[in-house]
DNA sequence: AACTCGGGGAG
DNA sequence: CTCCCAGAGTT
């Protein structure tokens, strides 16, 4: 149905707008007009809470506060800047397109929707809510909290999950963008389901157009918005080797740097194995595996010698079950006989204590090294 | 349309 | 526990 068809357009934007400006929360981005700023805070908050986004936002500017300060700084530096925040390719999608607006853009964000939605990592939502806050261009900014207000106010029991869904909902957002006040009105929509329209427990008793939502009316505001249900994330059971150097290496630790491509791409980690559920049960046996399978996939020589610790992580679709083991090294000499693996698609290094915060972690083995530091 | 890609806070 | 968060890219 077209959108000039949803009732009560006007009432729904300007009492938001109000509502919006009456109170609206005093965020980092809020309090700058450039537009490679509003891009950063749009790119963390993808997917991601406000309040854990704020820390990362200041310490990301404070270290790339222009678009050439993040264009020229080393890409491991911005990984372990991102360390913690998760989705880690959204970190190298920015400084790519970063590099692609100084170079085709010199050096100023685009303003049209057909241009910046050839940047890396800026899709829909993205281009959209840069064009409106920092340019106050009518673009709908459609996220989550979108979705589910308007589900819930103009009655639209598709499944956002759908794709076809999400264009409803863009060309009903655009239709309700106040002239001239498209920044405002998108961040009133996104604080307005962040504040209010809550995905659990609404707040319809404080809310500024609970007179005429259809939802409400109906008595469907739990009910809405219809989202089919993901699926369980897959188990994996992991053997870690927590291996401490010795001689040269002594007080030091064996980390590896993942592939380029695919989960957690070109972050550290302590050398692990995957191994099928049910295997590797008892220490005895996880030992074994971890052994024969370091050696013989990364011509790693270890001797296993104790359980370490477990830790457990769950991905959106992955949920890791990790059993650390303390190992040596098998070679007499305590060197893996000099040199470290090569041939395998891993990139191995040894890591004092101190030399952490050069190396980007995943966070299940930030917590990891944590631990066995405060063991000593 | 279905997967891949992190991590954490709230109830 | 479950849900879902100012989503995007790939197949």
């Amino acid at each position: 149905m077209p959108s000039s068809d949803y009732p009560h357009r006007e009432y729904f934007a300007e009492r938001l707008l109000a509502w919006y400006r009456r109170g609206k929360r005093d965020l980092p981005w809020r309090r700058s007009r450039d537009p490679y700023h509003i891009w950063v805070s749009e790119v963390m908050l993808q997917q991601t809470r406000v309040e854990t986004v704020i820390p990362y936002y200041h310490r990301f500017l404070e270290r790339f506060p222009t678009i050439d300060a993040l264009a020229a700084a080393p890409e491991e530096e911005v990984l372990k800047l991102w360390e913690g925040l998760g989705y880690y390719s959204r970190a190298r999608n920015l400084q790519s397109a970063v590099r692609e607006v100084k170079e085709r853009y010199g050096g100023v964000v685009p303003d049209t929707k057909e241009d910046i939605a050839t940047l890396k990592g800026v899709g829909p939502y993205t281009s959209g809510a840069i064009l409106s806050i920092a340019y106050n261009k009518p673009e709908p900014a459609v996220d989550g909290n979108v979705m589910r207000v308007l589900a819930r106010f103009f009655l639209i029991e598709e499944d956002i999950m759908k794709p076809g869904t999400r264009t409803v909902m863009e060309k009903l957002a655009r239709s309700l963008i106040p002239d001239g006040e498209a920044g405002d009105f998108n961040q009133a929509l996104m604080e307005f389901g962040a504040l209010v329209c809550s995905p659990r427990s609404p707040q319809c008793l404080t809310c500024p157009v609970m007179e005429r939502c259809a939802a409400r009316h109906e008595g469907r505001e739990d009910d809405l918005p219809v989202k089919k249900k993901a699926k369980p994330p897959r188990p994996e059971r992991r053997l870690a080797a927590f291996i401490e150097g010795s001689g040269e290496h002594a007080g030091k630790v064996l980390i590896r740097q993942r592939p380029q491509e695919g989960l957690l791409a070109r972050m550290w980690e302590l050398p692990h194995i995957l191994v099928e559920q049910g295997a590797g049960t008892t220490d005895d046996e996880a030992m074994r595996l971890l052994q024969g399978r370091l050696l013989q996939d990364e011509t790693l020589d270890v001797l296993p010698q104790e359980p370490f610790m477990h830790a457990e992580h769950t991905f959106s679709h992955i949920h890791w079950d990790m059993q650390v083991y303390r190992c040596r090294l098998a070679s007499a000499d305590g060197k893996t006989g000099g040199a470290l693996p090569e041939l395998t698609p891993f990139h191995y290094r040894w890591m004092g204590h101190e030399e952490m915060e050069q190396y980007a972690f995943p966070n299940v083995f930030v917590r990891i090294f944590r631990e066995a530091f405060k063991q000593g």
